[in-house]
RNA sequence: GGAGAAGUGGCAGAGUGGUCGAAUGCACCAGUCUUGAAAACUGGCGUACUGAGAGGUACCGGGGGUUCGAAUCCCUCCUUCUCCGCCA
């Protein structure tokens, strides 16, 4: 969520910036302010008159103490104007007060300045390609490969839960747990602190990191117990940090957690959800950090180099992208994404997103930092997958194929206790 | 799951309807003293909204209620502790 105050201050660069995704968010940002600015002068009266009954509510007090009762019952007839004003002017403050919240969940973070303009993932900018495409003999799709070595099952998933739900197994699921302590392992060298986190979330945590109130359909949601699946490891671990106030020298926080992550993805179809390219369970490592407003953008490029040297040691083929301003996720000021390419699908797939969220999950989250002024201000956040497996696994099986068999690569023998799938 | 007790500032802890945003102690910050430190002394020490400022308002686990007035009374939810039950 952007902070009014910035609005109110910044209001032609904020539209300036937001227009960059290819929607135009001015008339929300001037409503945002007009209702502010009502908000305010409701908060002003209900101040007033609050004031006049403290002050009448203190004399009363001093009448009775006094024995005055006459005059402390006369005072006492002239409250219930006052109460009926008061409770009115609350009403109303908290009606605008929701009205205001419900345009501000409305507008999306602001871009930075090196995000290019565009509405879709047409407009995205490639800011490198590294790695050989491989030339293949044979290209079976990698669900015909998870058949063919009975790796993944599909089918037994639907049996057992439904569509999007695979079950590992064998060598298959080797792999998995392979590529999870590999990357939790590669993460804790690069100085991120592995988490464990829940992976059921409550209402505010869901509230805190912005899946909640408009992603509601895209979470698996217990009502029993109102508890949501979490889409994403991101959601309990940056919500560890919220309503903390850090200090300064606690910067970087860098935290890791390997969950599965639960995705309901109601309306995708066709090759977008075949085998492993869409799931509603898959294993996600991610990482999280906190970060001093000022480092933040190094620390965004510190991640995506982060990101790439698991994709380089894996030896797939790879590319960035800068995303679009209309492409960058809602609650993101600028993103990265690295996708991989699969070699039977003759198409790149998405592995990972890099972003800086600056303080737009901070200000839900009210995650701050004393400043050396002394003075609290918000942090900014940033995250992103370290890998997600499924995708991963297609590009590994899809890529590595030979007529032998499925080349394991080097960095993941140790993990796994096999260096080939055949 | 059942029965009981409790939740107050960074921590400890007082406060059971009226000058209580909250005593006191510890911790912390600044100053005095000291070559320096400690001790002692003096002062400061929560968050948010609002206002140019003075100030005003809200917050004593969350939400709601009673009252002229609530940390204090009532309802409800959450959490923690003790006992019982169940159980990886």
């Amino acid at each position: 969520m952007l902070l009014i105050q910035n609005l109110h201050t910044d209001k032609e660069a904020i539209k300036l910036r937001l227009a960059k995704r290819g929607t135009d968010f001015s008339a929300l940002i001037d409503h945002a302010i007009a209702l502010d600015n009502q908000r305010k002068e409701i908060q002003t009266q209900l101040d007033d008159i609050l004031a006049q009954s403290n002050q009448l509510a203190k004399s009363i007090g001093q009448l009775f103490a006094q024995k005055k009762i006459e005059e402390a019952t006369l005072l006492k007839s002239e409250t219930g104007n006052l109460k009926e004003q008061s409770s009115a002017l609350n009403e109303a403050l908290k009606s605008k007060e929701k009205e205001l919240l419900e345009v501000l969940y409305q507008i999306p973070n602001s871009p930075n300045s090196r995000v290019p303009e565009g509405k879709s993932e047409a407009d995205n900018t490639t800011v490198s390609n590294h790695g050989e495409k491989p030339i293949l003999s044979q290209k079976l799709p990698h669900w015909e490969l998870c058949e063919k070595y009975n790796l993944i099952d599909f089918e037994l998933g639907v049996k057992i839960t439904g569509a999007g739900f695979p079950v590992y197994r064998g060598k298959g699921a080797r792999l998995q747990r392979a590529l999870i302590n590999w990357f939790l392992d590669k993460a804790r060298d690069a100085g991120y602190e592995e988490i464990q986190p829940p992976i059921l979330v409550n209402e505010a945590s869901g509230h805190g990191t912005g899946q909640l109130p408009d992603k509601e359909g895209q979470m698996y949601h217990m009502p029993i117990d109102n508890l949501y699946a979490i889409p994403t490891a991101e959601v309990p671990i940056t919500n560890m940090y919220r309503d903390v106030i850090l200090k300064e020298e606690d910067f970087p926080i860098k935290n890791c957690g390997y969950t599965p992550c639960f995705r309901r993805e109601a309306g995708s179809y066709g090759k977008d959800v075949r085998g492993l390219n869409r799931l509603h369970q898959f294993d996600k490592v991610e990482i999280v950090q906190i970060q001093h407003p000022e480092k933040s953008y190094e620390a965004l490029e510190e991640m995506s180099t982060y990101v790439q040297g698991l994709l380089q040691e894996l030896g797939l083929p790879y590319r960035v992208l800068l995303l679009c301003g209309g492409d960058t996720g809602f609650a993101s000021a600028m993103t990265y994404d690295m996708e991989v390419w699969s070699a039977a699908q003759e198409r790149w797939l998405e592995v990972s997103s890099v972003s800086n969220f600056e303080t737009f999950q901070a200000n839900r989250l009210k995650l701050r930092y004393k400043s050396s002024s002394g003075k609290n201000q918000l942090a900014h956040t940033l995250n992103g997958s370290a890998l997600a497996l499924p995708r991963i696994v297609a590009s590994i099986l899809e890529n590595n194929q030979t007529a032998e068999g499925i080349i394991i690569p080097q960095v993941l023998r140790p993990y796994c206790g096999f260096d080939i799938i055949n």
